[in-house]
DNA sequence: GGATCCTACTTGTCTAGACAAGATGACACA
DNA sequence: TGTGTCATCTTGTCTAGACAAGTAGGATCC
């Protein structure tokens, strides 16, 4: 890099500089919501550097959504008053260890079966064709987290039963061999089923956080998953900063 | 642009066209997860375009999740066996509309109150200070959807409490004057408590999806909401696609 | 064997200039 | 009054070359 200057912000690369500049601008108020932003010429005159570097800057803002960009017009501020943030669903065996606990799962079911109709339609399977099965329970330092209800489509990963999900995770066993294109998720809350509640020890009834989330490749779905949390022991968290 | 070729995928700039190239053969699994990618010297030779070219086109695909790229070292096909994907809580307001339904919100509660220190010490003001407390229930198209408990920092929306909120919505009151910088977000299930059953329409203790959600300006906590859903009526849906 | 240096390859970044294309207002013309 | 044209400002994109810096492997030296 260039400066080495030991004072406060030093060390940042001068497409970095001006996306800060920015971006602290923003912060502060300096443009409400809507309002044009300096152009890119402006800003080349203002911290001396050629316009791919500024340009760079603006663009990242853009794809970071603070700003809104319109051939023509010019830069403007963009409206935040809408909170996205990006949510990851990771495997609950990542997202245990990486807080240092013991991750431990048991395995109910696994196995082939016969597809009743609804489903093989939604794996995009002929009727009755055989799926894979799996339920397991994954607890966090021995307390059930997460019921994990699992049908995926045997072309997409022939050697899924065969794996030992005690010791690896049904994500990790998919993704290691088929490519992700498209995945969906829905997040609700729903009462425990009976099987439910004896797999989670809870009340029947209780309110869970349940995610139904399918992922596919270009052509198939690869699986469909029911992931059934207790209400009260399992949080879905994100932070938003610009 | 450059090719009008009325050919298939015509149109692209080469930038694109060659993002376009290696989405598409990450998606077939031409590179396996962790792979070695080819360098931008050869992609560079592959497309006759310049570097710059290449490069953006990989650059924001590492900031689209879909490759890791290391100095020194090359460019790599990613992992993605965690499904991420942008999450956006919007207003209710807006998302209803968007549906081409109706909103209506009934507002329970306008006032401001003497904070007791717990909530004090959340929103950074002293104890005993006053914050604005609004209640309002949201309803599409007749059915009570959301119901919004909020305390907002006085310092930070002077004008809060003389809004009509039946014609807008917290949201964009607070961020018309206020410039936001950094929130947080919390998803969980739980049970309706007695008020909020009587306001959505619920069996005490039935399922409930609760969002609690703190927004922060550079210096102050602006606002402290809990948004809760009846179960079944309200999803959080999200996608991912590369 | 082990340590060091050198080289080749990689990504990270910046530059100065170029042309394209959308938006807008001034201005001449009918 | 309306209408088309032009100049000018904006962003969008590409180019060819440059230097920096991280990595790895081979050659050399002790």
């Amino acid at each position: 890099m260039v400066s080495t200057a030991a004072s406060g912000t030093a060390k940042l690369a001068p497409y970095a500089l001006v996306k800060q500049f920015l971006k602290d601008g923003l912060a502060a108020g300096r443009w409400a919501p809507g309002a044009l932003m300096p152009s890119e010429a402006a800003l080349v005159a203002q911290f001396q550097v050629s316009r791919m570097t500024v340009n760079r800057a603006l663009r990242e803002l853009q794809a970071d959504g603070l700003v809104q960009r319109s051939q023509g017009l010019g830069t403007f501020a963009a409206q935040l008053d809408k909170v996205s943030s990006t949510l990851t669903i990771r495997d609950l065996h990542a997202e245990i260890e990486s807080r240092g606990h013991q991750h431990h799962a048991v395995v109910h079911l696994q196995r082939s079966e016969k597809a009743p109709a609804a489903l093989a339609k939604r794996l995009g399977l002929a009727s009755g064709a055989r799926v894979f099965h799996t339920l397991i329970v994954h607890h966090e330092n021995g307390v059930p987290l997460q019921c994990e209800d699992r049908y995926v489509n045997p072309a997409c990963s022939p050697g899924y039963l065969a794996a030992d999900f005690s010791r690896t995770t049904p994500t990790q066993v998919l993704f290691e061999t088929t490519a992700l294109w498209r995945a969906h998720y829905a997040i609700e809350a729903a009462p425990a089923s009976a099987d439910e509640a004896r797999l989670l020890g809870l009340a029947v009834g209780e309110p869970c956080l349940v995610i139904t989330r399918s992922t596919h490749t270009l052509e198939a779905t690869i699986t469909l998953a029911r992931l059934v949390h207790p209400g009260q022991r399992y949080q879905l968290q994100g932070d938003f900063q610009p």
